[in-house]
DNA sequence: GCAAAAGTGTTGTGTCTACACCCATGT
DNA sequence: ACATGGGTGTAGACACAACACTTTTGC
């Protein structure tokens, strides 16, 4: 007789949707599950929640086995999963989380972990896949009214490579010159003052730039109905 | 020695902020506390997870002993508290959602439950006040960006009866000649073709709407970064 | 006729996309 | 010189708030 019938409470897993931009496209940090149920299947990172830990701190306890946990720019709580039949033989709640490592940043990952293109999923065990996917559209939401960006940016970075970062995440393309306007006006980015030499094709050095603020902020309140004017 | 110490998985109870405008203000249902802890101060709904049930179901058997489950227009996963000393007795983790009543039906609710106005919260029993708050602020989002408003409206209603329903929700005055523009421009409003006789005070008479969908629909993408025109 | 409430016309502002054009560098 | 990539100028579309004005009723 399965655990799930005779205990009283479900256990209770912190999972993570780990995203990065790597090799111009976004992926998701996976590992092979090496034993039974979903066997071979791929996962996302996490584990069971201890005594006296929050979620958020034990999805950090343990992904800190899979990437070093100063290589996450940010994250946030995603959804909690209860269908009782998510996992075959127990009765396994699971939080997720979004996190965003920056594209300059390659965490060194054990043997049965690695990134795969969010858009091509492999054969993914239990509910992991679509976690995965939820990640990739709360990204994709936030990227237009937060600064998230700055979660896939490296410290310093020139407006192409910024778009190349964007439009990965966003699965589109994006001009250079209208997301320099938008990251502009709402004052995310400020140029370091810095530039950076052109290849060997020749062309304008481009100015170099970073993110104004560290930590998510909502930029753009996409408040239809705001606050009557004041005056 | 408390429970929590000795057991090796938290317990799991789902919570609700149920809320709805009443009287012109928007309220959260609440039941004051008969026991210990926190007797007296008021909470949430919910209970305990049960065995072979998701989260969403066990919120809303839950519900269905303080509202009439069919007078709840929308609900949606808010978030999941899990700081171990949030119970001050228990390892309990709760998963929170938002629930919304329209305004135009009055549910049955037990001696011990009533609406407190969700800007002068009574004393609140663990983190739900906190929870509470964080109903409001997803509603008001929400408001501007997608179609909720059905949730909290009436089958039909004139524009400045549903006017007063934003304003109560958003927490400041909306102007019924904007409101009409942006949900008639968005195709949230259809008119019904009727026509709401004036009050004794004269007046000319109202046209009659209702919302076109009666689920949750993204109506504006504020996606400021958006795919390039395929042209 | 007059007050009251509903609804439309109009104007101004701001944000966004698209595209033409100019700039600074390598070869 | 000219190709290449970076960056700015500008115009058009659109969504919104504000407010003046018109419409339709009761008294």
């Amino acid at each position: 007789m399965p655990k799930s019938t005779t205990e009283s409470r479900p256990a209770h897993e912190s999972l993570a949707a780990v995203l990065q931009v790597r090799d111009g496209v976004l992926q998701v940090l996976l590992w092979q599950r090496a034993k039974q149920p979903s066997l071979g299947a791929w996962a996302l990172p996490g584990g069971r929640l201890e005594r006296g830990e929050t979620l958020e701190h034990s999805i950090r306890r343990h992904l800190a086995a899979k990437v070093d946990v100063r290589d996450l720019a940010h994250m946030e709580q995603l959804e909690t999963r209860s269908d009782p039949g998510r996992h075959p033989e127990e009765w396994l709640v699971a939080t997720a989380y979004l996190g965003l490592v920056p594209a300059d940043v390659d965490p060194r990952v054990p043997e049965d972990t690695t990134w795969h293109p969010v858009d091509e999923l492999p054969p993914m065990a239990f509910d992991h896949g679509e976690i995965a996917l939820a990640g990739r559209e709360r990204l994709r939401a936030k990227l237009s009214y937060t600064n998230v960006g700055f979660a896939l940016a490296p410290p310093s970075f020139t407006i192409s490579e910024l778009r190349g970062l964007y439009s990965a995440a966003l699965g589109h393309d994006v001009s250079a010159t209208n997301l320099q306007r938008v990251l502009l006006r709402r004052q995310l980015l400020e140029p370091t003052g810095e530039t950076r030499p052109p290849g060997r094709a020749g062309g304008r050095p481009a100015a170099v730039f970073r993110f104004a603020a560290a930590g998510l902020e909502v930029t753009d309140p996409f408040a239809v109905l705001r606050p009557p004017d004041p005056r």
